[in-house]
DNA sequence: GTCTATAGGAGGATAGAC
DNA sequence: GTCTATCCTCCTATAGAC
């Protein structure tokens, strides 16, 4: 089955539909092997290998080690897609906490990813790591969305209003990455869906509102 | 200043003391280097120089790399001492999780290692890695530690009997490790301090005896 | 777009002098 | 106990043929 010629976009319109595949199979195996090792305990070889080309192959489509490091990142959050929000639209309030416990539950049957945002994060905390920008963002846009749903759950009444904020979305996203941390130590036997829920449960007690 | 003859042990007995004291320089500047760039991301080379010695000198004192490792994290566990101990003896109920926050405390005054113990843990999770099984007996370590003190309040009343043990001991570690990221990756701006002291805090009231 | 070949360097470990 | 010298392996990246 091929396109007719007219239909065929050009070589220097953008890559081939062979080069794309071989691209994409990088990719995967870029986000396997990062996370199995992290970035510096994985080679670029290794990649080019599980890929089924050659490391300068592999080159052709990625230059550097570091700009394969930052397409799969990239490549990472494109998969992810906007899990955390409906329609465009980031949930506010304690529905944003209810997105987090689906992602969580999403994490719960992807361990490489998990392992690779895991591995990555704490390799990038050195300053010198070429991930490292990437981390501290992904940090801040996490607070960011989870600070901006809670005060805007504040405003709709539905969070009590002595609720600190701040200390608030600090522990929950400590308690989002501490589970990760030791659902992949014990190799996926903690039940990290129900202990995050556990706590999405105890949070609503507390800081609903007085009513609820 | 120097021992009487008599005194000093033969080169048959033991190591000398200018070897014990390199052999300590190299512990030192390897917990610091493990920690700035994890285990991998740390050449023997760099830390000899850094130890004052050259490569060679430092295999005389430790055989291979990972020889190196194991005794720079016996080393770590030394100097901690046993903090989360009072007289040999383990806190109990509520009292270990006061003794968590001042280790919570103590940490935030030495970020090196901090950072050696999140990027070896998030390293070591693969299984092929020499510190694994380490991680995996220090996370199974601070579990039962932590269990048993719930259990032992639960008994003396210092619990309400509904308390999810389990999961409350998962989020307690979760807590303690989510926040030392979120710390590091802030550069220490981040009140570590103040967010598991409120955390803990919280777990009083919640789950404190009803009419404590 | 993919390959082989290779440059250029870093890391771990060993041999042997002092 | 510490050193210099060296080996060997692995890694990133480049050059150039097909």
């Amino acid at each position: 089955m091929s396109f007719p010629r007219r239909y065929r976009r050009t070589v220097t319109d953008r890559a081939s539909a062979a080069g794309d595949q071989a691209r994409a199979r990088v990719l995967e195996v870029a986000l396997d092997l990062f996370a199995a090792a992290g970035y510096r305990g994985t080679s670029i070889a290794q990649v080019a290998e599980l890929a089924g080309l050659s490391q300068s192959g592999l080159l052709h489509h990625f230059p550097s080690k570091v700009a394969l490091l930052v397409a799969a990142l990239d490549h990472r959050d494109e998969i992810d897609g906007r899990l955390l929000e409906v329609d465009s639209q980031p949930p506010l309030g304690w529905a944003a906490f209810d997105a987090l416990i689906a992602l969580v539950r999403r994490n719960s049957q992807r361990p490489n990813q998990v392992r690779l945002f895991v591995t990555l994060s704490a390799e990038a905390i050195d300053p010198a790591h070429p991930a490292h920008d990437w981390v501290q963002q992904h940090y801040a846009g996490v607070y960011a969305w989870l600070t901006a749903a809670v005060e805007h759950g504040l405003d709709a009444g539905e969070f009590r209003s002595e609720v600190p904020v701040e200390r608030f979305v600090h522990l929950t996203i400590a308690a989002l990455d501490g589970l990760q941390i030791q659902w992949l130590v014990s190799g996926g036997e903690l039940d990290m869906v129900g202990d995050f829920g556990a706590y999405v449960a105890a949070q609503k007690t507390r800081w609903g509102p007085v009513g609820g």
